[in-house]
DNA sequence: CGGGATCCGAGCAGATACTG
DNA sequence: CAGTATCTGCTCGGATCCCG
């Protein structure tokens, strides 16, 4: 066992943590937040595809979290930043090393995908 | 830019491939093959609250993406195995990093939690 | 043992409209 | 600008039955 305990196991604390990364939206948001604050729109703006509500839901789980910070500054019309906490940015390490995981075996996963589809094509 | 390129990208392939990582059970197998090959009933017994259909779905899935092997046994009754590519060898390694990220950070998340839904409970 | 097929209900996501 | 509210689908996952 190479965990200190049963990660496996139903109601293992552990895999509420790993339940709420394994989140496309939230390691996207993680991985933006890593070169600094950036203010909600902007976040809607850069990540392409996600919704205005589901942006919204993301950020608050990961509020609720530790892992990111919500700042309101109070002008007219109110600005606020979102940025990593110290937690957080211990986590981007790691979600780093996964994005660039994806970037250097993409290929490799679409040759997979594609020889395995094939396969299965011809029956 | 941190990235090759941008990987905020609508239709960007690193998007594809980390949403298929961006799943609790997916995540949880690939740890669990780390240690060596497992048969599917094994997998069910060992992952505790996965379905046989959703488990199943997502060993399809790994294979499609060439993450993970399966090996059929010609006895009687059918003996399969799962087991990692060299491929899904060099994830598990990220793999395990996040979890045990997980693992070490699992108080502060959890107090996180607890300290905000005070602060919202008060409301 | 290792699945596939089917049915079904809950929850999540999208679109739209409104607010401080 | 930065959200909330509501409604509506529509997919995902659980349960069950069956097969090689």
């Amino acid at each position: 066992m190479k965990h200190a305990y049963n990660v496996y196991e139903d109601r293992c604390p552990t895999r509420l943590v790993l339940d709420r990364l394994a989140d496309k939206w939230a390691l996207l948001i993680l991985d933006r937040l890593e070169d600094g604050p950036v203010r909600f729109n902007h976040l809607r703006r850069d990540i392409k595809g996600i919704s205005q509500k589901v942006l919204s839901q993301t950020l608050k789980k990961l509020e609720r979290d530790g892992l990111i910070s919500r700042t309101v500054f109070p002008t007219v019309p109110v600005t606020v930043e979102y940025a990593l906490t110290p937690l957080g940015l211990t986590l981007t390490e790691t979600v780093s090393a996964l994005a660039h995981w994806a970037e250097r075996n993409m290929d490799a996963v679409l040759a997979a995908q594609a020889s395995y589809d094939a396969a299965s094509g011809a029956r």
